[in-house]
DNA sequence: TGCTGGAAGTTCATCTGATGTTTGCGAGGG
DNA sequence: CCCTCGCAAACATCAGATGAACTTCCAGCA
């Protein structure tokens, strides 16, 4: 006779997770709080303290919790940022095939941030966006051109963009998308001859766009405006660029 | 003396989640495979059962492997939508000032969703997003207006709209958008008073787009274009909605 | 008085072993 | 050929014990 009588569709580790979640949403938690000890909490939730702890753990991966040995657990902050960013650990698991279609969100996120930033940036801000791109000259000027260097270059504008768009949510989404492996594995799915050149360029325009405090112009100028699929092939993040599929399927 | 002479910042349980990660990166494990059972797998990993199954469980929640209890643990299909559906759980999480953000953010999503769908969405399509918004003309004809029903409608025909992108990184982000909790908390902070009329309005208009397979008529006409402010408080999703910050900071 | 150093207690980290529950599969009978 | 039953394999959960790290507090000293 199975004892599971009641509910047997939930593993005791998801009750854990759904019950430390519910104390949360209760208010029974709040951010920066402290959980009761392994003990207390495994006798709370009725189940073992090795349940009890892989319920934790998961959390504690999901940027819910952070546990520090010989002191305890605590709730995070739960900013989107920190909520937000074991996605980029996952991330880098898709295949090669679906590089594009990150590739194509991307760019749109970073676009409006871009559209975003323009309005906000201090000067500051855009005195260090500028010494970033500035970098680009020298890199640029090897032979051959250090792909890594330029990627952290691009990795670096793009931050700052970011940091000052206003929305930590849209901050966290285009941090996850630019790990360092991710960007990595774009590059190589989209290289073409003179990539570096070409994403360069549209730097340029963002910037001028950031120093002119112009969200508009964050879109290249319509008479200069490169041919969709030239847009797609570049790293740097323009408008529209998703108005066109990714994969024909 | 401290026994952990070596890497002491990495936890066991993280050991067992890069070695997983790592192995399918390293394509000794893929889509479908079926992992060592626990312990052979812990004895590879140099850990025991315990640290293991925290390590595996952690990943079953993150959506990367699949356990089933008398049978084994398997490698999931990867796919975005799989790898990204957990964000949703700590979607929730967020306390209500962060709601404005996220909603900027779900509306240039489905903006551009919108603008992808109405180029490859087929006719049968078109046709059930027509369906699902003749059923608003119901709701709003009670009084008062069942928001809950309505919520429903706005995520089915948002969906729909989702599944026709040929992206399926944005339909996954969209989804976790889309999450019922998340929408309802939504609903209620961004309420104003005929919140209901608006948005069907900008459905409708985005249906018209659709039917006519013109991307360029995602965005609302520039005549009738509200303002800034009033389309934010909307949840249909145009064009533009992020180019005003969501918070002073 | 104020500071330093260490010892004790608390808490998490990990390991080991055992038992229950579910699934898969093959042997055996109809 | 099909169905049923039982065994083995694999995960789920629990309990106890030991190690490691952090916090606190107090004694000792300048």
């Amino acid at each position: 006779m199975p004892l599971c009588a009641i509910l047997p569709t939930m593993s005791r580790t998801d009750e854990v997770v759904d019950g430390i979640r519910r104390m949360i949403l209760d208010g029974r938690l709040r951010p920066g709080d402290r959980l009761p000890v392994e003990k207390d909490l495994a006798d709370t939730l009725q189940v073992s303290r090795g349940s009890l702890r892989e319920g934790v753990r998961a959390l504690s991966i999901l940027g819910v919790v952070h546990t520090r040995q010989g002191d305890g657990t605590y709730v995070t902050s739960l900013d989107p940022g920190r909520l937000l960013s074991p996605m980029a650990l996952v991330l880098d698991l898709q295949d090669d095939g679906a590089m594009p279609a990150f590739h194509s969100v991307r760019r749109v996120l970073e676009t409006e941030a871009a559209g975003l930033a323009a309005r906000r940036m201090p000067d500051g801000a855009v005195a260090e966006a500028r010494a970033i791109l500035d970098q680009v000259a020298d890199v640029l000027r090897t032979t051959p051109v250090d792909h890594d260097k330029f990627i952290e270059i691009d990795i670096a504008f793009h931050r700052v963009i970011a940091a000052h768009t206003g929305n930590p949510v849209l901050e966290a989404l285009i941090e996850s998308f630019a790990g360092r492996t991710v960007r990595a594995r774009l590059w190589r799915v989209l290289h073409t001859e003179g990539i570096e050149e070409r994403t360069h360029d549209e730097h340029e325009a963002i910037w001028r766009a950031l120093a002119a405090h112009d969200p508009e112009a964050v879109s290249l100028p319509v008479g200069t405006r490169r041919s969709q699929e030239a847009s797609d092939r570049s790293i740097a993040g323009t408008r529209r660029s998703l108005c066109q599929p990714v994969r024909a399927e």
